[in-house]
DNA sequence: CTCAAAACAGACGGTTCTGTCTGTCCTCCT
DNA sequence: AGGAGGACAGACAGAACCGTCTGTTTTGAG
C-alpha cells in the first residue's frame, strides 16, 4: 500500500502532518482537551482533508496511540541491537527512561495518560495499550533471560513496575527522587543475575 | 425515605451529596468526561443548588481531589494507629494497595488520573496532588525511621515508586503481575532494615 | 401562622465540539 | 491541452457543555 503512495514525490504529506501534530498535542495537552479545530489549525490542514484521511477523531486517537507504540518499540529495539550484550541493553533502557523523565515538557507516560482518559476497558485504545505492555514485558523478559537471570519473568515485571512508578511519580511530584529510586530498584533486580 | 430524613439533620446535605457523587463519578469516568448536568442528575440536585454550593465545576474538581487526599490520609493514619508496630503498619499499607488493585471497578490511581487531565503544572489541582505526595512520602519515611531502616528517605521513595507502578500497571495491563511484583519490591526494601 | 432559607424545576444564552457539505485552486499525469 | 485527484477555504447543522436566570415548593424557627 505504501508503494502506491510512495509513487508520488510527496506521499500524502497532509496525513503525516496530522499524525505528527496529534502525536505532540495529544501528549502535551491530553486527548479530550485537543479539539479537531485545534488539530487542523496546528497541522495547517483543512477540515475536509482531516476527515478524508481519518474518518473520525476517535480513529485518529487509535492511530496516535499505535504510533506511540511503534516509535517506542523501534527505539527499544535499536537500543537492544546497538548494545553489546543484554546487560548493557537493560542499562541503556533504564537510562533512557531516566533521561525522558528529566526532559523539558515531560508529562508522564503517554499510554498511562491515554488510558486514564478512556475508562471503558473494552475500548480499542485500551486494547492497544494492553498489547503494548504485553510486548514490552516480553521484550524485557527476553533480555533478562539473556543475562541468565534466575527469574526472568519476575524481573521483567519488576522493571516494568519500577519504570511505571518512576514516570508517574516524576510527573506528579519529585522527578529527582523518582529517577534515583528507579536506578536503585533496577540495580537490585539486575544484581540477582550475578 | 432515609434520604428524606437525612436531608433535615445535617447542615447542608445537598453539598455533601454532590461531593460524594463527584468522588465516585470523577474517578470512574474521568473529570472532563463528567458534565455538570450528569453530576446534578446523579446527585438528585438542581443546577441552582449546585452552583450555590460550588461556584463552578473547576471549584468542585479541587474539592474532589482534596477529598480524595483527606480520605486517603485518614485511612492511612487509622491503619498506622491500629498496627502494633511500624513494620506491620507498612505491611498493611501494601496489603491495602494490593487489595485496591484487585477491587472491582478499580481504575488506577485517582491522583495520577486527575493529574493526567491537567497538563498545566501550575494548575491548583497539580499543587494539591504534589502536596498529597509530599505528605505521603513523609509519612512513609516516618515509618521506615521507626523500624530503624538505614535509609528511611530512600526506602520511602522506593515504596512510593513501587506502589505507583503497581497501580498504573494493574490498570493498564496485568493486575496479578503488578500485585506480585509490588510485594517482592517492598519485601526487598523492608529486608534492609533487619 | 408567618417568614426566611434552602432546594426544586427547568428554560435560556453563549460557547465549543464533532462531523458534513459546497465550492475553488493547484498540481501532476496522460 | 485537458482531466482527475488532492488540498484549500469556510459555512453549517446538531449536540453537549457551562453557567445564569426566573419562578415554585418545602421546611424549620419564631
Amino acid at each position: 500500500m505504501s508503494a502506491e503512495l510512495q509513487r508520488r514525490s510527496s506521499p500524502a504529506p497532509a496525513r503525516g502532518r496530522i499524525l505528527e501534530t496529534a502525536y505532540d498535542l495529544f501528549y502535551r495537552e491530553g486527548i479530550r482537551a485537543v479539539g479537531v479545530d485545534q488539530l487542523i489549525a496546528a497541522s495547517s490542514v483543512t477540515k475536509a482533508t482531516f476527515y478524508k484521511h481519518y474518518r473520525s477523531k476517535d480513529n485518529l486517537i487509535l492511530e496516535y496511540i499505535s504510533a506511540r507504540h511503534r516509535r517506542f518499540r523501534d527505539e527499544f529495539e535499536s537500543m537492544v541491537t546497538e548494545s553489546e550484550d543484554a546487560a548493557t541493553a537493560l542499562r541503556s533502557i533504564v537510562d533512557a527512561a531516566a533521561k525522558e523523565i528529566t526532559r523539558a515538557g515531560f508529562r508522564g507516560c503517554a499510554f498511562n495518560n491515554a488510558a486514564a482518559e478512556f475508562p471503558d476497558p473494552l475500548h480499542p485504545l485500551r486494547r492497544i495499550v494492553a498489547d503494548h505492555r504485553d510486548w514490552y514485558v516480553d521484550a524485557l523478559e527476553t533480555l533478562f533471560r539473556a543475562i541468565a537471570h534466575p527469574f526472568p519473568g519476575s524481573a521483567a515485571d519488576e522493571v516494568l513496575l519500577a519504570r511505571d512508578g518512576a514516570l508517574a511519580g516524576a510527573y506528579m511530584g519529585d522527578p529527582v527522587a523518582a529517577t534515583a529510586a528507579l536506578g536503585r530498584m533496577v540495580s537490585r533486580v539486575m544484581a540477582e543475575a550475578a
